[in-house]
DNA sequence: TAAAATCTCTATAGTCACTATAGAGTCAAG
DNA sequence: CTTGACTCTATAGTGACTATAGAGATTTTA
């Protein structure tokens, strides 16, 4: 059972750049290779893919994938990190979603603030956007330390 | 009132780096320089550059910005493209929040299959994120097409 | 006035997870 | 034996920065 490169990105649904990409990066192990030099896969290779393309989709990083990966390729570890490192996920996304929300409302009023003048000059959302106190004169802000 | 590049990144809550890159990028205009080459800013920068700054925590892209900005400098303008921009990022702002809704949903699901065994082996999450059909074998997939 | 510390300058490379391109080689079908 | 689809490697580009190196300017301190 041995398919090639192109087989693999149309199973996984996802392209071949990306799967070289993955070898790269040693997310997936080297393949044989054909004659002609051609990546040949097996059952291990798609099912690895596809865990990874699971991940991806869920919006993990490479590294906590290769994370992942560590653990399932060491099958007699303590499953408690694999545990540790979703909980860190879901913690990431929900900041990220109230983050976004907070944005939104603020996108919001912004929006309500046009005149309806028709004119850029006295647009409410211009000078929403000019005027705003939300982010202070002072080092209030996220890009500061870093 | 002409302040250096260090000075209008405090008031501004960004980098200098940061404040140089929105130059070369063409947001902020070339400023005036001192004897010994030094950027020297006024108000209008400063205010500028809150304005960028202001958007940039709203999520959006320096294309956009350059946009808003393109739209401000011409006040003569209907604002109705203000309006079309805004709205267009707080849809892009709610699929965004959907789709992290949807994607948390998906990870407090497969955080409850841990079946507490305490082996990476038998641990149902990383199953789940092996066997899990959500994503399909055929070309369900954003990546696909691209 | 000199030395030290701080700030600024340009240019270049790195981040992440890919995407795009160029130019060459491989392989199956007609 | 040529066409066309597939594959190979290597390199550069994306967005919005961040990090570094090495030099020059200015300010502070001794
Ligand atoms: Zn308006
Ligand atoms: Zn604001
Ligand atoms: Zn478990
Ligand atoms: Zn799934």
């Amino acid at each position: 059972m041995e398919i090639r490169i192109g087989d693999l990105a149309k199973r996984s649904g996802c392209k071949v750049v990306t799967i070289r990409y993955y070898e790269k990066e040693g997310l997936l192990p080297k393949p044989a290779r054909s004659g002609g030099n051609f990546r040949l896969y097996g059952e291990a290779h798609i099912e690895r893919l596809q865990f990874i393309r699971h991940c991806r989709s869920l919006d993990m990083t490479l590294s906590e994938i290769r994370a992942l990966l560590g653990l399932r390729d060491n099958p007699m570890q303590d499953c408690g990190e694999v545990n540790t490192l979703l909980e860190a996920h879901i913690q990431q996304v929900e900041m990220r979603v109230s983050a976004l929300l907070q944005l939104k409302r603020h996108l919001v009023d912004l929006r309500e603030k046009c005149s309806g003048s028709r004119s850029v000059e006295a647009c409410g959302i211009l000078q929403g956007l000019g005027n705003c106190n939300c982010h202070g004169e002072s080092a209030t802000n996220s890009q500061t330390s870093g």
